[in-house]
DNA sequence: TTTAGATAGTTGCATAAACAACTATATGCC
DNA sequence: GGCATATAGTTGTTTATGCAACTATCTAAA
């Protein structure tokens, strides 16, 4: 018998992730407000190319924990927007790199700062040994759905 | 300056909900298996319905944190399965009562059970105490991003 | 009682996710 | 070398979200 039988009238918002919508609803409400004309989405995948700019877009499925076919089209909406760039690899042709635009390069400031913002917003109020547990806790949760 | 200045590299799975997500796409894949045709956000607000039988749309918005032109669609696939019924409210005409067809009924115990044992392994090897943490700070969150 | 404003719900449009089926390229084995 | 298989990415379809603009109905105030 499991240990953390839950209380049934609380399944939802675990499921459902309310505060983790919240928390980009909230991000994508500065990102308007600021000009910075990119959807949450978009952003993540700016994300992990700031951190390593010219990566694939298998790379990228494994990062943003998306699978193929989003990426995919989400870098062809980054592209449209202009954002970045497909380079074939010229080893292996089946690869495409993912390069930032100067554009690009230029929102990581700005949509990092709103982003830092949110968070702070969002954690007010939550000491910081707290927020730590929490943070353990869901990645035990990703674990053990997806580790083995 | 705040307290809770979060280290760059954490930013994402915050607010992206990663955690979140992964429970989802089990328990999706746990309806499938079992031959639940349902989506998790069809099952969420059948969810609200089995507690609320006759709610409105405007209650099922708030209830399950989406907007009116999500619900609306929501409930129009709902009809189209035959899970539910709109009936117009006698006294006041703009409200529509969502009501619960007996094939849905059939439903709510075996999803139960598998939203329940997905939760089970979700937090398989976390300590009771420290999931009610995670549960509060999660509420802290949203409240502080939604409550003013 | 008429009219302004609030509330409940719908529709159109753009973006995104999940899944299956597909193409193209590379690798490894005979 | 040639074929089976694995890997990288694309396309089609269905479902869902967010926003703005819309219709219908109700309420309150002049």
């Amino acid at each position: 018998m499991p240990n953390n039988q839950f209380k049934k009238g609380e399944l939802y918002s675990f499921i459902t992730g309310k505060a983790s919508t919240a928390i980009a609803r909230r991000l994508q409400k500065k990102f308007n407000a600021s000009g910075v004309n990119l959807t949450i989405e978009q952003w993540s995948v700016l994300y992990h190319l700031w951190k390593q700019d010219g990566a694939s877009q298998q790379e990228l499925c494994n990062a943003s924990f998306r699978d193929k076919p989003s990426i995919t089209r989400l870098v062809d909406n980054l592209e449209k927007l202009n954002l970045v760039k497909r380079v074939s690899d010229e080893k292996d042709r089946r690869i495409n790199k993912i390069f930032l635009t100067r554009h690009a390069q230029k929102l990581q400031e700005e949509s990092m700062r709103l982003a830092e913002e949110t968070l702070n917003e969002a954690l007010e109020g939550v000491p910081e040994d707290q927020v730590e547990l929490c943070k353990a806790v869901l990645q035990q949760v990703y674990d053990n759905l997806n580790g083995q």
